[in-house]
DNA sequence: TATGGAAATGAAAATCATTTTCATTTGTGA
DNA sequence: TCACAAATGAAAATGATTTTCATTTCCATA
């Protein structure tokens, strides 16, 4: 029904292909673009429809919305002090793959995010 | 500060481990028992800080809590249909376990979905 | 047993992200 | 230029979760 404005997949982009709807609202808004809020959502629903963008959740649940085509990576998330670390997911890749095929599932996408508490804390 | 009430684990319990706050307050009214939102997520929350239940987020990002000490395992979900097969996840333990490792990082937890579409969608 | 304070409780209000509604504006093809 | 579909955004609605605050329940001690 409503296609993506452009402005918002740029800011995503500028953002490190890493936001929340709100952040990327926030920051349209500080650069100066007149866009509502409304248009942030749709547009980033839409590029979710077409496989642009993926989503994930913060620990308190908000989605953030990620570039596809990004080198897929996972992340180790400090429990305490936030700081997070990109890792490499081969082996999920692998067993993401084998499973869904055990069970006879396509178009397979997945999450999958550590947890704890880094060394500092 | 506020400890948990006993009724709001055995609810959880009956629940198969596996429910949101809301599910629990409706489960326990259905019931008969007394008792009110507030406490119901107060009482879980208590149970998360003691580590007797965790939390993972639902797609729509309400949270859910589990009873620890289940037998850890990990979900394939459609996206369509909305289906959910238990699967097994070794391979997604010992990578947990090696990465963070790796990185420094102690008392680690990890959540792992894979979502697609099901033979029958 | 009475009593004072700490902990627990819950109703109602506040928060916050997200979605919906709906009236207006914009763009486009005839 | 006209008519209509798509895009837009302000404001209201929704729904989960948190906060506030007054009340109730517990409990140890006088």
């Amino acid at each position: 029904m409503s296609r993506s404005n452009p402005r918002v997949l740029s800011t995503l982009e500028r953002a490190g292909g890493f936001a929340s709807a709100q952040e990327v609202y926030r920051l349209m808004q500080r650069e100066g673009e007149s866009i509502g809020l409304t248009t942030v959502y749709r547009s980033l629903q839409s590029l979710v429809n077409d496989q642009i963008v993926d989503v994930l959740r913060r620990e308190d649940g908000e989605a953030i919305y990620r570039l596809c085509g990004e080198a897929h990576h996972h992340h180790l998330v400090c429990k305490s002090c936030g700081v997070t670390v990109e890792i490499e997911g081969g082996a999920i890749e692998k067993w993401a793959k084998v499973m869904a095929e055990e069970h006879g599932f396509r178009e397979v996408g997945h999450t999958a995010e550590i947890f704890g508490l880094c060394a500092k804390c």
